[in-house]
RNA sequence: GGGCCCGUGGUCUAGCCGGUUAUGACACCGCCUUUACACGGCGGGGAUCAUGCGUUCGAAUCGCAUCGGGCCCA
């Protein structure tokens, strides 16, 4: 055992030693193991090539809660999936390379992407090294590679076959620029300003020149000149005037007197001059522009609601490009923006526009680009979404913290359409269609087909009509196809065995909910019947200094590198760890890196300290100790470390990092350090006697067990002082520490915490009086009920000390009376306050004076009340007898100090 | 517009199934080189617990409302 130590904790070598000085076996997870199964259900991140400081955060609660239930005796999974597929991976390839997809065969660009992921996930493995994350790289797993986009094949060839999936036409979010459908949690919302256009639709006679009602005219002057069906006008206001060739009606509300008389007739499109049915509907808002909305397919969600509801027909006025198509007559082949100036104008020409104002509006906009999602019909697949299971095997999940259950639930209640799956990219998982070109017929690949790209592969099989003959499907699978099958591969399907689900645990953000937790609760439920975790702890964001979300605008981004080669991997994960509340979210801060370093420093003073003198002792953690020779101040120690260990046990069950460190490093430094050290060193220098190996070796039992509990958060540090208590041993190896119950002891502790803080008091005496810590007193006197062990206070005060049963000579003086309010509330209730203000009022003597009788007398007004003794406790003030002493009073002991 | 979370010394934070003097960190002030640690020790100042109303003998804690911030969505 090395018993010099450098007087600095140097992170950057210890970190850099054991990095690749731990056994990694330890880490491993084994299918064949006896133990309880741990398996962790572990996001899977996006290849960007930075392991961001969010997924940092997220990464070390789960390695805390891997080290921790490793310990605990579990067999741990702590795997490792990369989500590999996604449209960032293509605009960058086209970015490097200047090219676009349609430019080089499929393959070769699907081979691109591939290598541009490659590097990245290289790149976020090294900061997770660095980070000392326990991963099980024999559990990794890339759903790029064929092994793994064969089972998202195969999921959707089951649920397919279950009638889970099904194709159908209908309206998709779409986005132009990118060319793909997308899901509605790919919608982002934005706010934007845009201006609403009023204008006129009706008999078409705007057009032909009655200039006269332009600008002036309501809707009441044309009902009472006009009461037929036709030659009238109705006044709406839009956004959207280039979907005008798109209107299928025109809505007002039932309720609305204004326009009753419309409802069940026609309107003439302006411009487009055809006839759309008046509809009602109470959704209509008629306090929004005119009160009257024109239905297209498809401005926004409520055209499709109403498109549904009220069975209308469809007019595809934009095309997958955004370009207008045929039914915009003259405007065919403009862009969105370019038709609706000409649009515009054309109605301004005409006299039909007679207003504009602008307008605050929300837009969904693609995620990825931002540019505003046109809504179109297409023929998609879709996967059936089965609200009531979802939220059934949600409810069966232990949400952490709870409120996160409501956010899934309101998510799931709020889904109208079922969730479309097809993309229109290249970079993801083929779909496995054909459609066959003699009968049309959809043919769905086999199981044992599988992977397959069906543009390189045909069906070994004809089609039930004889055709050899098909055509691929070209489109691809939602990368959420892959992702959601992340428990399911981790608890067997990656590794060719028996699923093993429910997992245990699934950490996540809770930005991802309405995604990643939805849809691996619904695909866990169609192709496994059950839920994917028993748990699931979501966690917060992480936010920059400034209070705002790290964002590349805001310039407070912070790489989690920057930290480790500053302040290490451990002050990194102390910061995770006591940054905030588990499912915060969290801001990053320097300050709690430094002082997660600072403590570092202490801790090794600490064990600098100590090490020396548990080299001494054979056995420093696990002998067995001869109670016989410990002190009272050994058995506090150790009756304190056991509550800690209960106290962060259960800490650790209930995933609350903050406390569990909070409660280590107050141990570690008040307990420990300023407290217990400095009673026993006197012991420690001294001869050897029994008092000196109690204190040596209870010094032993609580590093060693303070280095396991400190593990999972701290693991290089704690595997640094491992190494000198058990050389060639790993920490990560240990048993979590039991707790000893039979060291726990009130009245141990009560003892122990008087002989604590008088020896504190002393100490705090000298400080005051500018004594050296160790400079000797004259003598301290104690009086104290019952007499006691005073060694440990005579050593550490380096003073004699004599224990009496006696009073001292001197005075006490009652100068003060605090009620306890947890007594006389609920005795008195209601003059409750009375009584305590008349109780402040009483001479503090006469109060103390009744008090020993039991009872103190409380006279409020005419009425007197019964105060029990016990309800009020008596501040007094020692009054020297004129002798050159200090006096101190510490719990209910009078330590009479002379200088 | 809806749902969820949050407003505590200068800054950040704990407590929040009601009851001592409201926790801790950083920052600030004063004293101290004391055989592990000055990245330390001892002491100190600093909070109308967002605001208002209510429930209660008693509210940071429970309820309602308002204001402010964040997240997810429409």
């Amino acid at each position: 055992m090395q018993e010099t130590l450098p007087k600095e904790y140097d992170h950057q070598a210890v970190e850099r030693k054991w990095r690749s000085g731990i056994d990694q076996n330890i880490y491993r997870f084994d299918w064949d193991s006896d133990k309880p199964q741990y398996i962790i259900d572990t996001p899977p991140p996006y290849p960007t090539g930075n392991l961001h400081i969010g997924n940092s955060l997220n990464w070390c609660y789960i390695d805390f809660v891997a080290r921790y239930k490793r310990m605990r005796g579990y067999n741990v999974m702590f795997p490792q999936g990369w989500d590999c597929h996604g449209l960032p991976t293509e605009v960058k390839v086209e970015e490097t390379h200047g090219i676009t997809r349609h430019q080089i065969p499929r393959s070769e660009f699907r081979e691109l992407c591939r290598e541009l992921t490659i590097t990245n996930i290289r790149k976020m493995k090294e900061t997770m090294a660095r980070l000392g994350f326990s991963i099980d790289w024999n559990c990794e797993y890339v759903t790029m590679d064929p092994s793994y986009y064969g089972m998202t094949q195969k999921s959707f060839v089951r649920m397919y076959s279950d009638g889970l999936v099904y194709q159908r036409e209908g309206p998709v979010n779409w986005c132009p620029r990118c060319g793909t459908a997308i899901a509605f949690a790919e919608v982002e919302y934005e706010d934007r300003k845009t201006v609403l256009n009023y204008l006129y639709f009706g008999d078409g006679e705007g057009s032909e020149g009655s200039e006269g009602s332009v600008g002036s005219v309501g809707g009441k002057d044309d009902e009472e000149g006009n009461g037929g069906d036709r030659n009238r006008r109705l006044e709406i206001a839009t956004t959207r005037p280039e979907l005008l060739p798109a209107c299928v009606a025109v809505a007002v509300n039932p309720d609305d007197e204004r326009f009753k008389q419309f409802i069940g007739g026609t309107i003439t499109v302006p411009l487009f001059d055809y006839e759309v049915p008046v509809i009602a509907d109470e959704e209509v808002d008629p306090a929004f522009g005119t009160g009257v909305v024109m239905i297209c397919t498809f401005g926004d969600k409520q055209d499709v609601r109403w498109w549904i509801e009220h069975e209308l027909p469809l007019r595809v006025a934009i095309d997958r490009d955004g370009r207008m198509t045929g039914v915009a007559g003259k405007y065919e082949g403009l862009s969105l923006s370019d038709c609706r100036k000409a649009i515009l104008s054309d109605l301004e020409d005409g006299g039909l526009l007679y207003r504009q104002e602008p307008l605050d509006q929300s837009v969904g906009a693609c995620w990825r680009c931002g540019t505003p999602i046109e809504i179109i019909s297409e023929k998609q697949w879709y996967v059936r979404v089965d609200q009531d299971a979802i939220l059934n095997i949600a409810d069966e999940i232990e949400w952490i913290p709870a409120h996160t259950l409501i956010r899934l639930q309101n998510w799931t209640k709020s889904m109208e359409w079922d969730w479309c799956i097809s993309r229109q990219r290249l970079f993801a998982t083929p779909i496995p269609v054909w459609y066959c070109k003699g009968c049309g017929r959809t043919v769905v690949a086999k199981e044992e087909w599988l992977p397959l790209d069906p543009t390189e592969f045909s069906p070994p099989d004809p089609c039930e009509c004889g055709s050899g003959d098909f055509t691929p499907e070209e489109d691809v699978l939602d990368t959420w196809m892959d992702s959601s099958l992340s428990a399911m591969a981790v608890s067997g399907w990656v590794f060719g065995r028996e699923l093993h689900v429910p997992t245990q645990l699934r950490p996540q953000g809770h930005d991802i909910i309405r995604t990643w937790a939805f849809y691996t609760i619904l695909r866990t439920h169609a192709l496994a019947g059950t839920r994917p975790w028993d748990s699931i702890l979501v966690n917060g964001m992480v936010f920059g200094e400034d209070g705002h979300k790290m964002s590349k605008s805001l310039d407070n981004i912070i790489a989690p590198e920057e930290v480790t080669d500053r302040y290490g991997a451990d002050a990194f994960r102390q910061w995770a760890a006591i940054g905030g509340a588990t499912g915060s979210d969290i801001m990053f801060r320097w300050k709690d890196v430094v002082s997660a370093s600072r403590f570092q420093q202490k801790m090794w003073s600490i064990v600098r300290f100590s090490l020396p003198h548990i080299a001494g002792v054979a056995d420093a953690g696990d002998g067995e100790i001869s109670r016989d020779s410990l002190t009272i101040v050994d058995l506090w120690v150790l009756g304190r470390l056991n509550m800690l260990i209960a106290d962060v046990t259960d800490a650790m069950e209930r995933y609350q990092f903050d406390l569990t460190l909070k409660m280590i490093r107050s141990f570690a430094w008040e307990i420990l350090a300023d407290h217990y050290i400095e009673l026993v060193k006197y012991r420690l220098y001294g001869e050897p006697s029994p008092d000196r190996d109690a204190a040596r070796q209870t010094l032993g039992i609580v590093i060693d067990s303070l280095a396991r509990l400190m593990a999972p958060i701290m693991p290089f540090f704690a595997q640094e002082v491992r190494s000198y208590l058990y050389p060639g041993e790993s920490v990560h190896a240990a048993a979590w520490p039991p707790v000893d119950e039979s060291m726990i002891d009130p009245a141990i502790d009560l003892a122990g915490e008087r002989i604590r803080n008088i020896a504190w008091a002393i100490r705090r005496y000298k400080s005051e009086h500018g004594i050296a810590l160790n400079a000797p007193l004259k003598g301290i006197e104690i009086y104290a009920g019952t007499l006691f062990d005073c060694l440990d206070i005579a050593g550490a005060a380096n003073t004699p000390v004599q224990v009496t049963t006696g009073t001292p000579d001197f005075e006490h003086r009652a100068v003060g009376v605090k009620p306890d309010m947890k007594v006389l509330g609920p005795i008195f209730r209601k003059d409750a306050g009375k009584v305590v203000s008349a109780l402040s009022q009483i001479d503090p003597g006469v109060v103390a004076e009744q008090a020993r009788s039991g009872t103190v007398r409380v006279a409020v007004g005419a009425d007197e009340f019964e105060v029990p003794a016990e309800a009020v406790t008596i501040e007094r003030e020692v009054v020297l007898g004129g002798k050159p002493v200090d006096v101190l009073e510490v719990d209910a002991v009078t330590v009479v100090v002379t200088r």
